[in-house]
Formats: C-alpha cells, sequence, structure tokens
DNA sequence: TTTTAATTTGCAGCTATTGCTAGCTAACAA
DNA sequence: TTGTTAGCTAGCAATAGCTGCAAATTAAAA
C-alpha cells in the first residue's frame, strides 16, 4: 500500500489533481479488503463526503486502476469489485452471500501443450466458487441433512 | 453432445414441450464452438426463424443451462458466452478480439492452506488473459518494432 | 377434436456502467 | 495574492445486457 505522500507524487507526475474525491476514495480502499463495489464505496465515501458523485467513484476507481493501484475482480455476478490487493493473487466467490475472499494457490494453472501454442497469455485468473463458512453453516442449522460438495481442507 | 431423439426423451420428462424454437437453438449451438452470446445466437437464429424474439434465446439458453445441456461462461467483458461443451474445461479469452478458446490445463488450482479451510468448494475456473494467434500477427504486420498506441493520426 | 398447461413474444423495467458537458478548482505562474 | 487554465466533478442522459410480466399462441395429452 502506498502512503498519501507517495500517491501525492504520483499524481503530481502525471498531471493529476490531488483532489479530496481522490484522497478519500484511496484511503477507503485501503481500509477496505472486502472488494466493494463502487456502489458501496459510493455510499461509505458520502458518509464523509456529502454529496460526492457517483460518478466520479466510477471515474475515479477507473483511473486508479489504469494507473495500477488497485486491481478490478470481475467475478460474472453482479458489479465489478475493487481491490486494493495488487498482488498476484486470486479469488474465492460465496455464491450464497456474494462475500469475496483473498485466495492463494499452490500451484499456478498451466496451459496444456495442445491449447497452449499461439496464445499470448498476459495473466491468469482462478475464481473459486462456493459457499463460505458462514453461508455453510447457516444452511446446515436449517437443512442438517445435506451436505456441501466439497471441503477445501487440503 | 446429444441426438435430437435423446433431447426430445429429455424434454418429455420434464414435461417441457418440443417446440421448434428450442430444437433450433440446441442445433445452432452445437454446431458452434465458438462460444456465442445470446444476440449473436438471435442473429444466426433469426435467419432460419424469422420473428423469433431474442426473449426466448435468453429463455432457452437459460433453461438449457440449468438442465445441465450447456454451460454458462462468465470471462467478465460483455455478455454471458454459452458453451455447449460441458466436460471440464477452462478458456483462454483474447483481450483484442474477444475470441473465446477451449484450454485443458495441466495442474488444477489448489487453494493453500491458509484460505482453504472453511469454504466450500463447487468449482473452480480458470480464466488465462492475453492475444490469440491471430491478433498477435496483426499487431505485428501493422506497426513492426513500434510501441505507438494510436495510429489513428496522420 | 378439445382442453390445457407450457411456451413465446413484446415490451416495460432494471442494474451497472459510460458519455457528455457545464461549471468548478487545484496547481502553477506572475 | 491573484489570475490562468488544464484538469476535475457532478448530474443526467444514454447504453448494454438482461429479467419480469402477461396476453396471445401452441404442443401435446385426453
Ligand atoms: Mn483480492
Ligand atoms: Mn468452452
Ligand atoms: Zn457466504
Ligand atoms: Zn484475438
Amino acid at each position: 500500500m502506498r502512503s498519501p505522500s507517495e500517491l501525492a507524487q504520483v499524481f503530481r507526475d502525471k498531471h493529476l489533481k490531488l483532489t479530496p474525491q481522490r484522497q478519500l476514495l484511496f484511503s477507503l480502499l485501503h481500509q477496505n479488503p472486502s472488494h466493494p463495489t463502487a456502489e458501496s464505496l459510493y455510499e461509505i465515501a458520502s458518509k464523509q463526503m456529502p454529496g460526492i458523485s457517483l460518478r466520479t467513484i466510477y471515474q475515479t476507481l477507473g483511473e486508479l486502476a489504469e494507473m495500477g493501484e488497485l486491481q478490478l475482480v470481475d467475478v460474472g455476478i453482479g458489479a465489478t469489485r475493487f481491490d486494493p490487493n495488487i498482488g498476484d493473487h486470486h479469488h474465492f466467490v460465496c455464491e450464497s452471500c456474494r462475500a469475496i475472499h483473498d485466495v492463494d494457490i499452490l500451484t499456478a494453472p498451466k496451459m496444456s501443450l495442445r491449447n497452449g501454442g499461439g496464445f499470448a497469455v498476459d495473466e491468469v485468473g482462478v475464481i473459486f466458487r462456493g459457499r463460505c463458512n458462514r453461508c455453510n453453516h447457516k444452511q446446515q442449522v436449517r437443512s442438517p441433512g445435506s451436505q456441501a460438495k466439497n471441503k477445501a481442507s487440503n
């Protein structure tokens, strides 16, 4: 994570203004490991800066992503998620509550020779889908006979 | 791939009618390995069945997916893709032309111990992003040795 | 046939996002 | 300080990609 003064420098170098909106969003993101949506950041931001525009949220998040200061995560359900963790990692998505959790993987996926030829791969994204701990417990309480397919206990 | 008569049986068992629309879409899908969108199937279907509704395309594709006859593939850009290949495989997405290609992987990704505990994983999706063979060649031919993003200006 | 439940269609409506642009303002110069 | 201005924000229209609804239609059982 970049410090506010480092951020200021990065902005200056790109002829970008260090506006209150940008500073707020940058700090909100870095306090928030939940992979929030633009909309949810908007709600949080609005408390500290009433009147801020949702348009500005999208605008700023897009810029920060272009600058490599954050990652866009699209898990295929609903809105794009924004991730201040720009390190190499992957995601688990709970199909019940839609929470997203960071995931480290042990073995990086490799394409087989068969389809590997001719593609220039820039990035690989792995999405694990299932039910999170909390949602699993809820389900078990409701229907104590049923079981999830696969527990990732390895 | 299921034969038309097998399909008829499956439908009958579920009290689903074997309508011309469903038969058409089923066959179009199985002729089409390009992971088409609903919209593109609509265009193709409209030629053989003018007046077919886009709503029906969505409806039918959704039903077929629920029946396990096809897979929904969401690669995070634009529309959902529909895949008659229901075997276990993954995808490469060209970020230039948005073509999607099937990918077999050599090593299945495993979550690390750290984050593995407590998640019930139903499925794992791997998406490789980059440039396909064709788009790679185009770029090289058009601007040999140049790094310019924008060639539109004269 | 007749009946009837399933299906199709058209259209309204929705979510997430982008396009546009009139004012506003951070930053730099004087 | 003040002025200048490139860059920014807010607001609203517009868009893509669907989904909800209900009237009209139809496959298929009776
Ligand atoms: Mn993350
Ligand atoms: Mn496929
Ligand atoms: Zn959950
Ligand atoms: Zn391509």
